[in-house]
DNA sequence: TGTACATCAGTGAACGCGCGTTCACTGATGTAC
DNA sequence: TGTACATCAGTGAACGCGCGTTCACTGATGTAC
């Protein structure tokens, strides 16, 4: 059959998104060509139609799920002050939904382990999106604060490190305990404790 | 060939020290049996004798990670007072050479993103190995902290989450600036800034 | 003391399965005439 | 306006390879007699 203009394109992006989520809960190892496929409504057979190889849709993957992550905050910080910004950021990152919904969640809590072990390509897109979301964190620091993108790099550090080990735990009501820890002991030593 | 009494344990321990590299530098699903049973001098085939599945090998694996590096610190923290112990912890976990060492470091690095996708009896490992370091780190926190469980959770959350984005910046000047950021970061929180 | 047998860690070929990749084919629709 | 052809996203069978697992076999040494 004979498609629309955008239809490729359409079809791309829903491919795109599927391995997103599947490259988040499963790992670039994990997740399997004709499973995205199948999640997007196709047969594998087409896949190379759209991409030239497994790695440059977990490349697209990677990118996906960073901007997508990126684009909910903008939207849950619109119009905040830097302040409201990181306090949002911090309420929504360190959570039990966090924790138990890797599949929609931040790629630094997900794929962290398994990157030094993939191609070049898919490090470079991990490293893209890690330094943009620390950029973005250090505009939501207090003006004044001196080396923002180091201080931001720590807290992301302390914030996905919180969300890998509240995983690890199996009990929901010690995980739960950990990460409110976490969030208290994060705004406290942010100054925004509320 | 018979072989001396202690014969098969040596073996089987030097597979599951082979495997306890190989399974922080590859992850579970890099590390192969045959390669692992190569790099401990056999053959694939004699795999069975020792473990009842990969799994069970990975088991090991996981508590001997974490049980040499308790045995490192051990020794390096031997008769030095908590604040001495805690620097010392510090100064050896958030480094460049832990950063390119994953085969000889902290699990909690280096599996963590792998983890929630293993069986269950892999992550009862690695979580009895979690809880095993953070009670240790708790010991060498001053006496009056309180709550030095969560403390201590929130410090190997965010030394281990440095150590993950140092890994992911591929430029090593800058990921040792990170660290050192990190380093210094972390100790002014404890307290024990020399 | 000597000999036949049992033991068992380790060998290496073979299996079955999953998965990335390839490829000949399909068939609906746009285009040329 | 009608018809033959080109296009190309998508299909589904097949491939090759890696890997976990199985299994019949090996062969040096301890043990029973």
């Amino acid at each position: 059959m004979r498609y629309s203009d955008t239809h490729k394109d359409e079809t791309r992006k829903k491919v795109v998104r599927a391995a997103a989520a599947a490259v988040r809960s499963k790992g670039p190892e994990g997740v399997g060509v004709a499973e995205i496929m199948a999640a997007a409504g196709l047969t594998h057979g087409g896949f190379y139609a759209h991409f030239p190889s497994k790695e440059a849709l977990i490349v697209a993957a990677i990118d996906e799920a960073f901007g997508s992550s990126a684009r909910r905050f903008a939207r849950l910080t619109d119009g905040a002050s830097r302040r409201e910004a990181l306090a949002t950021f911090v309420d929504t990152y360190v959570t039990m939904r966090h924790r138990d919904h890797p599949e929609g969640g931040c790629p630094v809590a997900t794929l962290s382990s398994d990157l030094p072990r993939q191609g070049l390509a898919v490090r470079e897109a991990y490293e893209r999106g890690l330094k943009s979301l620390v950029r973005r964190v250090a505009g939501w620091l207090p003006e004044a604060t001196p080396d923002p993108d180091s201080v931001a790099a720590s807290l992301v550090a302390e914030m996905a490190g919180s969300v890998l080990i509240a995983r690890a735990i199996s009990d929901d009501a010690e995980a739960d305990r950990l990460l409110a820890d976490a969030r208290h002991r994060i705004k406290h030593r942010m100054g925004i404790l509320t």
